[in-house]
RNA sequence: GCCCGGGUGGUGGAAUGGUAGACACGGAGGCCUCAAAAGCCUCUGCUCGAAAGGGCAUGCGGGUUCGAGUCCCGCCCCGGGUACCA
């Protein structure tokens, strides 16, 4: 099941396993789709997101690299000397795990799977400028990889920092904050996550967190991608206010920030995390064994109890026994600690406010403190729940009276003046973790010195590459920090005893910059030339899925922009992907269909019996290629339906349709002028349609315009029809095809017309065509259709509400009833309202 | 909870506010054949009716409109994202 290895009766002549590996090969053999920069036609880059290389290709491959080659050989046709390049992300753990099980060499075992998904890819029938290929290990791409990492360092957007990481027992490694799921486990091993400190590496994305945001407004991308980045990066505007701790005018204050300083006299206490760094100084003897306790306890809990906010309906929390002192009106609130205030979030501490934030309201209850209402609230508003809605300033001192929104600039004025506070933009987006402790990555260009501190390795010796002969084994250490000849290194700078960082790159970073390699792959002396990548970036349009929403569109627009601030690249290259494409995914058995589940159907099958443009052509038609798919019992006999299509095709191109019984070849010569000019209007109306598709995303509409237009063909072949008309039906209908189903196209294109179907220019449907010469008028009584009648498209509005009221089923419909109103709209429509 | 998507025949899905269900899968029948496969042709939303012809239908309830799958309001259900972010 679901192998397409059930023997198909090939239809006169229509054999895909002859005709698609010799078109593979005349392609590869013809470069049609190798550009260079001085190519005169105007340039585009369709790119398709780099591929893990797992294995033979799956069926989500399958369907994205058939809408990426689609669009490749489309803009091809329109004229554009197109960019169509292919590497593979190929550092990344499962090789590295398969090692620790196997014992075969992480490199060794992906280049094996490389050559498999290559293969599936080129048998897809997918072209590339194959010059260009990269791969993430590639000594040449690692060494540019740490060449801007270096870049990175001097210009102090890498950095090295004590955090607390998400640390992974199964995959023996830190996690990106983006790669812990909400449920506090890890998104690709399902462990749960805990949290350790240790010395990591970031990039300073932060940095970029206003221009991330500002600039996802001009990209064309999905509206849903978009948001998802706004709420990532979550921008909040609002003000730090700093409270002094009462009676300790020596300690400095602890800094709150909210996005409500117009609540500010409704403080009636503040909290701080329990990770909160100078707490000890903070809380008076009297109070330190409880808060300790308290905090240990909160420590030892994992993420998961710590956020399950239903399990224990209180807020957790402790008093510290210290008060600050509210700026706004010098009052002294009580301290607490309290684990719903998050250590990793603006400063770690937050000011309660119980009558405008539910959060705040909550814990007050259990722990008996007052709430003082500041915004007043609509007649009827539920006294028992916090109100963060709009209304007029009360209780608030100097604020009474103004809106919610003039409250916080006078609050922000105040602090100001004050000197006790100021306003705050305050980002959710974190610094990038990019340190991974593992081998088969890229490795941090980076040695210690006693004397010298951090010392980037020098330019001119990178790479800096893992040793090949280390030991796999699953006791979480990296290989490479047991290995002393990668370790023991001499200073670069002082030529003292060094120790080389083992720490290799997240492969985020890999898949951050090679659409800039694509551009200029054989660079050597930088990632690439910022001249040559100008002429090809931006990505015109990039197809990837929407699991990439966050993370790697991310990371990839951050290192384009730091890249250009560098001057690696362009200074005016701000942004990758101008236009995004996120396919939708395939399931089956209701979850995802990929290696890791291992639910995947391979399409080798597909491609030895139907062939891969039934595939394809499958792909296409199924649905809106952005919504997901089910594969189901039924698809496999929709495939057959595609290659169907496909064999139709094959023997109208080929004449034998009209050999057929019922269709006489008499008959398709002795053809009237009308005759004709039915199946031109057809042909252009289906160039229009098919188009039309293309241009939208909507390919499952152009299959369905070409299907009807063969079985257009096929009727007309039974009617009558010229020849002249009849060639240039068939070749529009190649032409049309083409990009969709490319070697069945090229060959019968090639048998009828010589030549290369997918250099030749795209059809243009001529509009004299395009107009029909007879219309259908509805007729509605009360907007229901009560006839239909054949019209000439040209009548006017008077002769259609004539010919339309003339119809007898109408005449009954309206049943003497007096016509109150007329809606015509001639040669379609008219309705008649009683 | 909040933010996005989406609910149309037995199935996948079409429909610039104007014939709902294009196209395809599945199903039924016919032609061809000794027979089958393949191919070709016809029918196929539900329902009442012998037929002619009606009625009902795009998750539910309202509304706007001559006319709503499409626009507006209020719900229900499904999928995804996010989750104490102050």
């Amino acid at each position: 099941m679901f192998d397409g290895s059930r023997i198909f009766r090939m239809s006169e002549g229509y054999n895909p396993q002859e005709i698609e590996p010799r078109w593979q090969k005349r392609w590869d053999e013809m470069g049609i789709y190798q550009v260079d920069a001085d190519d005169p036609r105007p340039k585009s880059y369709v790119l398709c997101m780099y591929p893990y290389p797992s294995g033979a290709a799956h069926q989500g491959h399958v369907r994205n690299y058939t809408f990426g080659d689609l669009n490749v050989r489309y803009r091809t046709m329109r004229g554009e000397a197109v960019l169509s390049p292919i590497g593979f992300d190929s550092f990344g753990l499962p090789a590295e795990n398969a090692a620790i099980r196997t014992g075969i060499h992480p490199r060794i075992f992906t280049d094996a799977r490389i050559v498999e998904l290559r293969e599936s890819l080129l048998r897809l029938g997918a072209v590339y400028d194959l010059r260009r290929e990269t791969r993430s290990h590639d000594p040449e791409y690692i060494k540019w990889s740490q060449f801007i990492f270096t870049k990175l360092l001097e210009a102090g957007l890498a950095y090295r920092a004590n955090a607390p990481v998400n640390w992974c027992p199964g995959c023996q490694t830190v996690l990106a904050n983006e790669q812990v799921l909400s449920d506090g486990t890890c998104e690709r091993s399902g462990d749960l996550v805990i949290r350790r400190n240790l010395e990591q590496w970031f990039f300073k994305i932060t940095d970029y967190a206003d221009e991330l945001l500002d600039e996802l407004d001009g990209l064309d991308w999905p509206e849903r991608v978009k948001t998802m980045q706004r709420n990532w990066i979550g921008r909040s505007v609002g003000a730090e206010i700093d409270l002094y701790i009462d009676g300790r005018s020596d300690l400095a204050p602890i800094t709150v920030f909210t996005t409500r300083p117009d609540t500010a006299f409704g403080v009636t206490y503040a909290v701080v995390a329990p990770e909160y760094p100078r707490l000890f100084e903070i809380v008076p003897e009297s109070h330190r064994a409880d808060v300790l306790n308290f905090c240990d306890e909160v420590q030892s809990r994992s993420d998961i109890e710590r956020q399950s906010t239903e399990m224990s309906k209180g807020k957790r929390g402790i008093a510290t026994g210290a008060h600050v002192i509210n700026p706004f009106n010098g009052e002294s609130v009580p301290l607490y600690v309290a684990d719903y205030v998050l250590a990793t979030y603006g400063t770690g501490a937050v000011m309660g406010v119980p009558g405008e934030d539910q959060r705040d309201h909550d814990f007050a209850d259990v722990y008996g403190l007052p709430t003082v209402h500041t915004t007043e609230r609509p007649a009827g508003y539920d006294p028992r729940l916090a109100y963060d809605g709009p209304g007029r300033k009360i209780n608030s001192g100097f604020l009474d009276g103004l809106s919610v929104s003039e409250a916080k600039q006078g609050a922000i004025d105040f602090l100001s003046e004050k000197r006790s506070g100021r306003a705050k933009v305050q980002f959710r987006l974190r610094d990038w973790l990019v340190s991974r402790q593992r081998y088969w990555g890229c490795p941090i260009p980076v040695i210690y010195c006693d004397g010298c501190g951090i010392v980037p390795v020098p330019l001119d010796q990178l790479p800096v590459l893992a040793p090949d002969d280390v030991e796999f084994l699953p006791t979480g250490e990296s290989p490479l920090a047991r290995n002393r000849g990668f370790v023991e290194v001499p200073c670069p700078r002082c030529g003292g005893t060094g120790r080389r960082e083992t720490d290799t790159m997240d492969t985020f970073v890999d898949s951050s910059w090679y659409f800039l390699r694509f551009t200029d792959p054989f660079s050597d002396d930088a990632p690439f030339d910022p001249a040559v990548a100008a002429q090809w970036m931006p990505v015109d349009q990039y197809i990837g899925g929407i699991e990439h929403a966050i993370l790697h569109l991310m990371y990839a627009r951050f290192f384009t922009k730091a890249l250009s601030d560098l001057g690696l690249a362009p200074s005016d290259m701000r942004e990758p992907f101008k236009r995004l494409f996120t396919q939708g995914m395939i399931r089956l058995g209701g979850s995802k269909m990929s290696k890791s589940k291992g639910n995947l159907i391979a399409p080798a099958g597909y491609f030895n019996g139907v062939g891969a443009d039934s595939l394809r052509l499958f792909h296409l038609f199924v649905g809106p290629p952005g919504d997901d798919f089910d594969w189901s019992d039924q698809t496999d006999e929709m495939i057959d339906g595609c290659h169907r299509f496909l064999a139709r095709v094959w023997r109208l191109a080929t004449g034998q349709a009209e050999s057929f019984p019922g269709v006489s070849s008499e008959a398709s010569r002795s053809a009237t002028e009308e005759q004709d000019l039915e199946l031109l209007r057809s042909t252009h109306r289906t160039i229009e349609r098919t188009t039309n598709g293309y241009d939208r995303w909507a390919y499952n509409t152009s299959v369905a315009a070409l299907m009807e237009f063969s079985n257009t063909i096929y009727r007309v072949l039974a009617t009558g029809v010229s020849q002249r008309a009849l060639d240039e039906a068939i070749d529009t209908l190649l032409l049309l095809l083409a990009p969709m189903a490319p070697h069945i196209s090229a060959e019968l294109w090639e048998r009828r017309r010589g030549g290369v179907i997918h250099l030749e220019p795209w059809p243009v449907a001529n509009s004299d065509f395009l107009i029909d010469a007879t219309a259908v008028l509805v007729v509605q009584v009360n907007g229901k259709l009560r006839d239909r009648i054949d019209v000439d498209a040209s009548i006017s509005e008077d002769e259609a509400i004539a010919i339309a009221s003339s119809s007898e089923k109408v005449v009954s419909f309206l049943d003497g009833r007096p016509i109150r109103k007329t809606i015509a709209r001639p040669p379609k429509l008219v309705n008649f309202v009683v």
